[in-house]
DNA sequence: CTAAATGCAAACGGTTTGCAATGCT
DNA sequence: AGCATTGCAAACCGTTTGCATTTAG
């Protein structure tokens, strides 16, 4: 993902956000690193650039994004919240042993929901990845 | 689920956990609440028949049921943890406005995953219950 | 000039930890 | 006596909050 700084600029006002310094780079930062970050990993790397840089900004910021669809928690049984920038449907699979969390496809289908209205979903796997298998 | 105090012992010691009052009380809470509750759920309740009760027994106790396999966490998009009693695979859907979390059957198919190795799978909704949507 | 964005420091709250007290065999 | 269980108090740590400072239109 490649955007420029205007396309950046555009996308954020699309979604009814005021570009900001830091919310230019946090966004260029989940675009790049499809790593489901924390606000940790955000914050260090972000820091080196910006030296005033402060993590309330940065949970400002998740905050704003995730009002606004521009990102989806996630709650992998871990205590730090983990965002993710592709907000199209899918599941997640956690590797105990290296930590990598990965994107897959996934359709399930549920009973006796007659009446229940569904706003989301979250659908997570634990195990050990075919890396770490191999 | 109404047992008595020898089978609940049993069903302790087979799965290799030494019966105490403390865990013989919240193994019958939990049997009797199946509510998904929590830590503070427990105690709060317990704290009723057992004044000297502290909030370190109960996290001692559920830290050893789940490592027994007695008992599942779930993390459901809260700061606290829940614990359900019931460790047969399905879904759970909690409801936004009760708060109510509701248990129901699924079934899902995932691609891509050879090599994948599963030890757990956690299958969460959030939305209004037919309850509260009428 | 005004409102929004940023940043600092303290508070919050669920959980964990160290260790002392108690209970059980 | 010796080991497991329980409990108290403090620490931990991710997150939130209040408010002051800075930035931007």
């Amino acid at each position: 993902m490649n955007l420029t700084n205007e396309e950046m600029m555009d996308f954020l006002r699309n979604k009814d956000i005021r570009p900001s310094n830091i919310r230019l780079k946090v966004l260029k930062y989940l675009l790049n690193n499809i790593t489901h970050p924390t606000v940790d990993d955000i914050y260090n790397r972000l820091s080196n650039e910006i030296p005033t840089l402060s993590r309330t900004s940065i949970y400002n910021t998740m905050k704003l994004f995730k009002e606004k669809g521009v990102v989806n928690e996630l709650s992998l049984n871990e205590k730090e919240i983990r965002y993710d920038i592709n907000t199209n449907f899918h599941g997640h699979f956690k590797c105990e042993k290296c930590g990598m969390i990965y994107d897959f496809p996934v359709t399930e289908s549920l009973d006796n929901m007659e009446g229940f209205v569904i706003n989301s979903k979250s659908i997570n796997y634990y195990g050990i990845c075919a890396k770490c298998n191999k």
